[in-house]
DNA sequence: TTGAAAGCGCTAACAT
DNA sequence: ATGTTAGCGCTTTCAA
């Protein structure tokens, strides 16, 4: 790779000069603009931007990092793609890493964040409480949480109304004249596993169901935690008639069970999963689910930080999104 | 952020001195390596990762740049996540760009790769003569394709056998009774979409058919392309019998289009996809496809790569995984 | 065993 | 309009 300098002495000007061009400021006279630039064109000169990050002042990097909990999860995956397209159009470039719902991974991707010196960060912090990531909000750096938010601290935040999602997912179940319907939750103690059971319990207790406990399972948000919640639930001498699945994964693993039990939706078993999927419609049967707008999230979040990053003192906001029940046939 | 600088000075000592304490090496007095290691963790020091990869010369920098095509689909978040894994594991961290199928995208992220000094770098080519790409590996940095491989250069590559992963499928469905067979390829110019097609006409031909080409379509390998192509297909006058789906994404449009014209899968029309996904048996109906090992040629891709940064000149190696037909109820 | 100092490639203040 | 130079935080020779 080729640099400032070789380029100065090909052009026969200082490295300031090619700077200048490169940068596309200042006074340049139009003749050694020129000249500069062919030099740059023959040697293919792209400036370092190791060099660039190192030089300039935090605000000025062009990098944000995202940490995202879990990449096989199509919601974060939408997540991620809202997040890119807003850093694309706004000359952003995203640093992005996966802790795959491990804590440990996810402190070593907040410290490589940190020596990476980016602009900002987006992430889902592990739980409401978050250590880590509240020091980091601290110590401000400009954070914007998706998906979770932090107790105890103010942060930007875009999140969604997961209580009224789960609460009208449930109360359908009820009004489509289920009885014995079962919570399959994610890990127990992240912020949206919390906030869907309340609006479980919520439509249960509010439409004069007592709660059953050995109903309420929480698992690890993962596919496989799915099929084990399902597989507990189906096995039981007195078995639920509906499930409210936690999350997309979770969804799928019970439908795998489902399926593999030779069982009938919605006639032996009635299935409602939140978070939506493109492909919902071609599940057997069409899966009624709870539909977030995870690419918005991204974007309206990307949004926030950009702004944070260039007034790092304004008030911090709390975008709550609503979610959207899609009816199909599996309930 | 605190320094080097700010830690020598806390701890009375040069910045060289707490450099070496920080890297673990040389000779270091016990008495001093403790009085460093207490202004460490007092000061909460991290080493700037931006200035040591400014510093320190190529195949140190513990870095590596993973360029990805289109993160929506799920295969490639299987390369992923063996990618992040194997990384995780020898303490590589990974710049992760997904390009979505736009060749100005690649190039610009290319570029930014580049210019972040990366040790090297994973990535599926846009074609099979990706100028950008075949500069690059010229260039001497540490290149492993994946997925896809290159032409005219010498290059690592881990792929898969699509040519007869494509021959496998087709011939399954001629062995079925299925006599129209379409194929539902991906974007033209890649290699996949290519392979795949030669799998898919060398089958017909061996089993004696006559090959019609307005059963053979190609589009841009997401889900939308997928539902038109099927769209296309299942409104001729003389529909197929048989759809042979050339990635994940395309199956789950065409299955779209299937379900929301009313037809019955096998019956109506039967489907085999290229890419098995771990909800596949959870579709209406089970969907019968040639699964890839996605996380396994991640993992693959990025030991090859570590290899490659260790020893710079030894021979290029190509990589072919098999693919295997696992055989549901779509056909 | 430790420190001083050069230099990675760049930007920006200052000088010309 | 252009050049000189300091310095971002670090590693690594060389010297002490």
């Amino acid at each position: 790779m080729s640099s400032l300098k070789e380029v100065a002495k090909l052009a026969n000007v200082s490295i300031a000069t090619v700077s200048r061009v490169v940068s596309g400021a200042e006074y340049v006279s139009e003749s050694t603009r020129k000249t500069v630039l062919k030099a740059v064109h023959k040697l293919d000169y792209k400036p370092n931007k190791v060099a660039q990050r190192l030089r300039s002042k935090s605000g000025n990097k062009k990098l944000i990092g995202l940490i995202v909990p879990d990449i096989q999860n199509p919601f974060y995956v939408d997540v991620v793609r809202g997040v890119e397209d807003m850093c694309y159009s706004n000359n952003f470039a995203v640093f992005m890493c996966n802790f795959a719902q491990d804590e440990t991974k996810e402190r070593l991707y907040l410290d490589l964040m940190k020596s990476e010196a980016v602009d900002g960060l987006i992430l889902a912090p592990a739980s409401e409480k978050d250590v880590e990531v509240i020091k980091l909000v601290k110590s401000g750096l400009p954070v914007v949480c998706v998906d979770r938010s932090l107790k105890e601290v103010d942060v930007d935040s875009v999140v969604v109304d997961n209580r009224n999602g789960a609460f009208s997912a449930v109360e359908f179940l009820i009004n489509r004249g289920y009885k014995k319907i079962a919570y399959l939750g994610g890990l127990p103690n992240i912020p949206t596993t919390i906030q869907r059971q309340r609006g479980y319990t919520d439509a249960l207790v509010k439409n004069g169901f007592k709660l059953n406990e050995s109903f309420i399972l929480t698992g690890d948000s993962k596919h496989i935690s799915g099929k084990k919640m399902a597989t507990e639930l189906l096995e039981m001498d007195n078995p639920p008639d509906a499930l409210f699945t936690g999350n997309n994964l979770i969804t799928l693993g019970a439908l795998e069970v489902i399926h593999n039990k030779g069982l009938k939706i919605p006639d032996d078993i009635a299935i409602i999963g939140f978070d939506d999927m493109p492909w919902s419609i071609s599940l057997n049967p069409p899966l009624t689910a709870v539909s977030q707008p995870g690419y918005e999230i991204g974007r309206r979040a990307a949004a926030m930080l950009f702004n944070r990053i260039a007034e790092p003192e304004r008030e911090n906001v709390q975008l709550v999104l609503n979610t959207k029940l899609v009816i199909r046939d599996s309930c």
